[in-house]
DNA sequence: TCTGGGGTCCTAGGACCC
DNA sequence: TCTGGGGTCCTAGGACCC
């Protein structure tokens, strides 16, 4: 069996456990720059508010309905999120982190023999150390504990768990269950199957499975064997290492000045440069792209990307930084309102299996950045987020993220620290 | 003024190899 | 009536996830 852990209406709660002011009242968190809904409070989704609905077009009905509205601080979700999973692992050490707020169990090997003793203690364990509401679906399929979690969520507003253990429960389960919201189906995928008449979960689980296969190729037919019960995805308990990585962001306004551009370019490369070192690879390419506001049909638009091969992988800050800069010098033109920039790299490969090149590897000089570089990590992660960096980062930031609602960083910043005065309950 | 950010997998088709 | 056969690598595009 495996068991997915879900946590409630996450981001919400995570404020919560911090400001049980916002207990029984409807809550919002917005997306980068103030901008989407991208989560709610029980209290919310019943006031009708929709996942990704933009925040501007909805002030009048947040003000009337006294919603809190907060920007993310995924400083504080990413830490909560640590201790949610650290809580699981330590109670079933077969786990896969899935999310930022689930996490798929293998119980295949655990004591207990009663899947939903098990579900209860999680529920409370994980409640008791973090604060953070969890609901469970237990099942014999990824798929199907997708199904059980989606279907003990809406029985019970609250979130508790669901078994799929039986045949009964399991048609029962997939029954109720819509197409649409099946683990897989997208959009797409949603009116193919209603136009061949295939509304529930049961009828895609009835399906033949050469139709399906033909028409949503073997992702389809893996999704429909398990929802039949029989496993196509087994626990991936080992992080995979990426294929790509990519740092973007909007900007708070728009950008029209090269050399902020620049800045901002170089802050994310020198982000990307970070996570590569930190899963102990480096790139061969990277690809620098920026475009202005497809939102604004009255302004010119332009989509300016390139993607820069580079002579030998690499994941120093610096040099990935001099890399980019050339990019973005092919891209910039002059006269736009850029809304957005980012960096990816990709061709990424094992720090220890680079291939040199006999005209331009200088094994010295890499070995001094290597040492620096490690320095350089080593002091930020104590002292805090490019505490040290690339002069070209810059420290005008005007393109700087909106952000006008965040929370503290109350387990990540030793100013942000909650004192015990500040709850008035 | 204003609409997120970061990923994965699969398929088809073209270019090329012997 | 009847194209040779068996491969690899790369890219673009489409679908999906949270």
């Amino acid at each position: 069996m495996f068991a997915l852990v879900d946590c409630n209406n996450f981001y919400v709660s995570c404020e919560r456990v911090f400001d049980p002011k916002l207990e029984n009242r409807p809550v919002v968190i917005l997306s980068n720059n103030d901008g989407c809904v991208i989560a709610r409070s029980n209290e919310a989704k019943a006031l009708g508010i929709q996942m990704g609905a933009p925040a501007f077009l909805m002030q009048k009905e947040l003000e009337k309905n006294e919603v809190v509205v907060m920007s993310s601080n995924y400083a504080l979700y990413g830490d909560m999120s640590n201790r949610v999973m650290q809580t699981l692992h330590e109670l079933v050490p077969a786990l896969e982190v899935y999310s930022i707020d689930e996490a798929f169990l293998d119980l295949r090997n655990m004591p207990y023999s009663d899947p939903e003793r098990l579900a209860r203690r999680l529920r409370k364990i994980v409640g008791h150390y973090t604060g953070i509401p969890v609901t469970i679906g237990i099942a014999s399929t990824k798929t199907l504990a997708k199904v059980a979690n989606r279907y003990a969520k809406k029985r019970t507003a609250a979130g508790a768990y669901y078994c799929i253990d039986t045949d009964a429960k399991q048609e029962h389960a997939l029954a109720v269950t819509a197409v649409e919201d099946v683990w897989g189906i997208g959009r797409q995928y949603t009116k193919l199957l209603e136009s061949q008449g295939i509304h529930t979960a049961l009828d895609l689980a009835l399906t033949d499975v050469a139709w399906v296969k033909k028409h949503m190729s073997v992702v389809g037919e893996r999704m429909v064997r398990e929802l039949c019960g029989q496993c196509c995805y087994d626990l991936e308990d080992q992080p995979q290492p990426k294929k790509g990585i990519c740092t973007s962001r909007s900007f708070g306004h728009p950008v029209t000045e090269y050399s902020i551009l620049q800045e901002a370019v170089a802050t994310f490369t020198a982000r990307c440069a970070e996570k590569l070192r930190k899963q102990n690879a480096a790139a061969n390419l990277l690809h620098v792209f920026t475009f202005t506001n497809r939102h604004r049909p009255d302004q010119p638009q332009y989509y300016g990307s390139k993607v820069i091969q580079l002579p030998v992988a690499s994941n120093s800050t610096m040099e990935l930084i001099q890399v980019a800069m050339r990019g973005l010098e092919l891209v910039f033109k002059k006269g736009y309102y850029y809304k957005k920039a980012g960096i990816m790299v990709s061709g990424i490969v094992p720090e220890n299996q680079v291939q040199a090149d006999l005209f331009s590897f200088d094994q010295r000089k890499r070995e001094l950045d290597r040492k620096a570089l490690a320095a350089l990590d080593r002091i930020n992660q104590r002292m805090g987020r490019d505490t040290v960096k690339v002069a070209m980062q810059g420290y005008n930031r005007s393109w700087h993220l909106r952000q006008e609602r965040r929370s503290r960083c109350y387990t990540t910043r030793w100013t942000d620290l909650l004192e015990v005065g500040d709850l008035r309950f």
